[in-house]
DNA sequence: TTAGTTTGTTGGTATATACCAGGAAACGAG
DNA sequence: CTCGTTTCCTGGTATATACCAACAAACTAA
């Protein structure tokens, strides 16, 4: 084995720092399972003066706790346990939507607007049209049991699927596409990130401001290999886990 | 009693925070280029000065640059602005050390631990052997000029690779086992998640503990489908871009 | 019953203050 | 010149306090 265990002794209690000390007593209710998905943690004045700590320190901890996702926030209602992650694969394509539908977990979905508009200068070279081009782009939440997940922008090519607009968005629109308008997909482009939520994203999904997310980039394919779709989801962070398989050799 | 409606004109300057405003402020310095890659922010002291706010909502502000992933912290010495995100493709699985070379940037690794070790049951049954099964185990942090980007952990079945560690680590263990050891990859089952580091995670990656990032699992199969490397990278959430090509119709 | 108000809870913002420990650069002695 | 000490700067931790706005539950009047 290593050796680089080496510099533990010290008093644990005296040197590491008070809130540290609560996230740990924290994250051990929670992962034990004295805390549950979706139970409220104490408020910051409750673990102060059961703690006998400051406010200000009770804070620290239920915030280093929400930047590890084990917690999250609800504007001013309290903290409360993060529930278990949600895994889509994005080798696959196949629809979040009916996968996890399949699963048993219902995925509700608010769309919180849809229009036609022109495409600025980054979706289009993105989208490889000229910019100005129609294009139907519409905002969805999706959420499981109440709790949001992600939402998703999606920016199609108005040419290929004329009056898409006017059917129900509630559900998977790759589907949508192929069966109406006879949009035959073929391959997508993803790209993952984490960065800073805007303060419209972080409304979007319950959150405050400041929190990181995960930004899932997808750009789709006809059999034409003609793009015909430009689509962002940003994830909370704590509920996404992303699975894809990648393959090297396939003669061997 | 009546509630009297406020006409007020919510002038944004005075409803915004201001340790938002300073956020803003910065954030606008970072953007248009006056604050360059790796440039030194004003210190928490300076801006409390400056702007006329207590340490701590400057503090504040600084914090949450940091959580969007625009600045970086080093231990008591100051904060940064952070550099340029650096792609990694896992569809491909060349290696990265490889891929970051042709583009002329350098990627240095640091050994920090090798060993063999014993394989516990989640390793064992992930690469599908029982318990105990003797591993190479070793860590590794990746650095471009100086700046460490991620640290990742490998799990190799011994048996496949008689005295491995007697090589040099300091480059792509794949191609080394494929070179060496006559291994041939197939494919490698990849997932994607943001999580808290740990406290020797944020050590390794000289963060302040606290810090989400995004892990890496990759679990790699030869061509007799067997599994016989399983592999953790811990990135800096804010320095990290994946991508991958999904396909959904080869015959169309 | 229902609609409206009150009250107490929550987290969000903000100030002022204090001390600690690590890093860095200036200083000073050899 | 180099090596060690001093001094200043940095962020890290912590306390005590104050007020605000959103929410929920309890209460109250129609």
């Amino acid at each position: 084995m290593s050796k680089d265990l080496m510099q533990l002794p010290k008093t644990e209690a005296s040197t590491t720092p008070q809130y540290r000390q609560i996230v740990n007593s924290i994250r051990k209710d929670i992962s034990s399972g004295v805390l549950k998905e979706h139970a409220p943690l104490p408020s910051e004045r409750m673990i102060a003066e059961r703690q006998k700590v400051s406010r200000m320190t009770a804070r620290r901890a239920l915030e280093a706790l929400e930047l590890e996702g084990l917690v999250y926030s609800e504007h001013r209602r309290g903290r409360f346990v993060s529930p278990s992650r949600l895994t889509y694969d994005i080798s696959s394509m196949v629809s979040l939507a009916a996968h996890t539908q399949e699963k048993g977990n219902s995925l509700e979905i608010e769309v919180i607007s849809s229009a036609i508009a022109d495409a600025d200068t980054h979706v289009a070279s993105l989208l490889g049209i000229v910019p100005g081009t129609h294009l139907y782009q519409y905002t969805r939440v999706f959420r499981s049991k109440g709790h949001a997940i992600f939402v998703e922008t999606e920016h199609v090519v108005a040419s290929v699927c004329p009056n898409f607009l006017s059917h129900n968005l509630q559900q998977s629109t790759m589907k949508l596409l192929e069966r109406l308008h006879n949009v035959k997909t073929h391959h997508g482009d993803v790209k993952i990130r984490m960065r800073g939520m805007t303060a419209m994203e972080a409304q979007w999904l319950g959150l405050q401001e400041n929190h990181a997310g995960i930004e899932l980039e997808q750009l789709v394919y006809d059999t034409n290999n003609k793009p015909f779709c430009l689509g962002y989801q940003m994830w909370r962070g704590e509920l996404a886990e992303f699975s894809a398989r990648a393959i090297v050799n396939q003669n061997n």
